[in-house]
DNA sequence: TTGGTGCCTGAATCTTGCT
DNA sequence: CAGCAAGATTCAGGCACCA
């Protein structure tokens, strides 16, 4: 371990200064939450009409993508040049911002193991529909090199998944509550902290205790904090010396587990939710199909997004039950029927017959 | 609808100089599932599946990128062409060379919407423990450009996830099983076809009834096969003749659906416009009502023009309710309430509810 | 203590159509 | 094309507060 690369500290400045000013391949692992350069223009409501807090700090803005590519590019070479010949790196963004990451990536000659998707257990809706909740970001998990002997640790995340293979999505939470910083106004320190949770399982993963791990966008600090309570050795760097003084805080506050404290503990399984649509789009109770209550008084057919029409009448399962039988609410999986064999057959019996989609976790 | 735009057909050729030959403007949708062709290890081939010889250690992967980059502007840059100001685009790709296609579309000026992840239900597990299970395909969904008023047929997604806006993850099997074309030898015909599902959802999302889908890449038809069971036209262009053979057959054993049962829940923008002076000139909330929000705080008295009035303010539900609640906006027809049987009931039930004129009609 | 209710908030590229 | 008005639009989780 070489004199001259600082551990365990925070450094100011730029950050494509700062890693000029450190030796060559001395990093095992590099987290980096870069800028994604949003491009948001106007405000942003709910339907209650509160204002959302979006992303509007300065250094998020970028002139084009030209100008963000060039900046990628330089911190990217930067970063390659830092990191051992058998590390590897994580770089998080969303689709404003991560295509141009792993097209540069690439072209740097970083060679590409996995894209993960963590999907957010909790996002933010779309509020005026018009488009896909957007649910999820993007890490990309690359080695230095093609030829790079990376670490991964396959069995640790095996039995984090209940002994099964740790797929490419991950399912967790966004930062919220106690675990969010906050200033003396109560308000949110910094406007993108990423939840300990992923940067713990980013950890588990690539890295062994004594490792160095490089953020090279500390912010709030999760990563050196959750670094430290792994017993790995951290190096960050940030300009804004409000983000420096909250993230040493928090690092200060953190205690590094002992060895048989970093013991995995599975995660919790997601239960799975079946809406009566995935058996219409895939074919089970194609568009057209008719459903009937158990005595066949009422009668209704099966529209391509799994409402059900009866008449002039449309809704949901559960909707159209309770209008037909005016009542105030209905469990439509088991009042409406479909013909199996002659018989009439509760639609419910669906979600229990075997059907790789009860996995949904 | 121009005459020179061939329909319902499979061209064949090379995509790029198809669509060469094709007018502008005249398509509202694209699927595009491009070849990968990114192999830097073992066989190599070049984007126009000739292989690459003298494949070694000293082959250049930076000229790779640079040939797969320069065949994916090619032909995005002619679909754009083809597009409709108003239409989307969505390609599919893996972490392989998804990158490179989000950099071109966002260079070429296409205007990200989403970038939606295919979770797969039976991914191939990684048989060496070497990575996270690869168990998700990329798509993105793009719009030709920031201005389109582009197509989303938010409440039929809505509908199809049991009333929840639907996600940017979804949860959807491989191509298994009958769907899966086989050739006489009982082999798979087509190393990557995609699940009918999966189309399906696409299709319903963002077309209507009797758009033109343009498929580039047809393989093995999924795409025009699902555009003609829902409804749409299609145009699809493949350059080996096995693939159109079969893409063909599958189509024509397809029956479109009945106009009826293609029918989604329509998006409220969609329906028809009814003034909310039509309720008082027919005196179901006859002049003089008065009209209450949710918790009864304000209160204003219906005018014979259908515009209403509280002290010295008066305007059209809208504005009223903006007025009083010191909103930017508001949508009357859910804030204001009428009295029905001792209850307060929004307004707006009565655009729901069967109209006595138009039954008459 | 517990359970129910209500409020707040999260990396957001978030309207359409008529005059 | 600008200006203006109509009107469409939210999910999950954490936490405070109260009964």
């Amino acid at each position: 371990m070489s004199e001259d690369m600082p551990r365990d500290a925070i450094l100011r400045g730029d950050c494509v200064e700062v890693m000029r000013s450190l030796p060559d391949g001395q990093v095992d692992c590099i987290f980096a939450d870069p800028p994604y350069n949003l491009q948001l223009r106007g405000e942003l409501r709910r339907p209650d009409e509160s204002v959302v807090d979006g992303v509007d700090d300065a250094w998020d803005k970028f002139d084009d993508y030209a100008t963000y590519d060039h900046f990628t590019r330089a911190w990217l070479s930067e970063a390659r040049r830092l990191l051992h010949k058998d590390g590897t790196i994580w770089v998080i963004g969303s689709y404003h911002n991560v295509f141009r990451l792993g097209a540069i990536l690439q072209d740097l000659g970083f060679w590409i193991l996995n894209d993960i998707i963590w999907r957010k257990a909790n996002p933010m809706p779309n509020f005026r529909g018009r488009r896909f909740t957007n649910a999820h970001e993007t890490l990309i998990w690359a080695a230095r090199e093609p030829q790079s002997k990376y670490r991964f640790n396959y069995q640790a995340m095996k039995t984090l998944n209940d002994d099964v293979q740790m797929r490419s999505d991950w399912y967790l939470p966004l930062c919220t509550g106690n675990e969010r910083l906050r200033n003396r106004h109560g308000l949110k320190l910094h406007p993108t902290q990423k939840p300990e949770s992923l940067l713990y399982r980013v950890l588990l993963a690539s890295t062994r205790t004594g490792d160095t791990v490089l953020d090279p966008f500390c912010g709030s600090g999760t990563t050196p904090a959750m670094a430290k309570r792994m017993g790995r050795r951290y190096l960050a760097i940030e300009r804004h010396p409000d983000y420096i003084a909250a993230a040493q805080e928090r690092i200060d506050r953190e205690t590094p587990l002992a060895e048989e404290q970093l013991a995995v503990t599975p995660a919790r399984r997601e239960t799975p939710r079946i809406p009566f649509g995935s058996f219409v789009e895939r074919g089970v109770l194609p568009a057209g199909t008719e459903l009937f209550d158990r005595a066949r008084r009422v009668c209704a057919t099966v529209a391509p997004d799994g409402s059900v029409v009866s008449g002039s009448q449309r809704g949901s399962i559960h909707k159209l039950g309770a209008l037909l039988t005016n009542a105030p609410s209905c469990n439509g999986w088991t009042f409406w029927h479909f013909e199996r064999e002659g018989a009439l057959v509760p639609i419910d019996v669906l979600r229990t017959e075997p059907d790789p989609l009860r996995e949904a976790g």
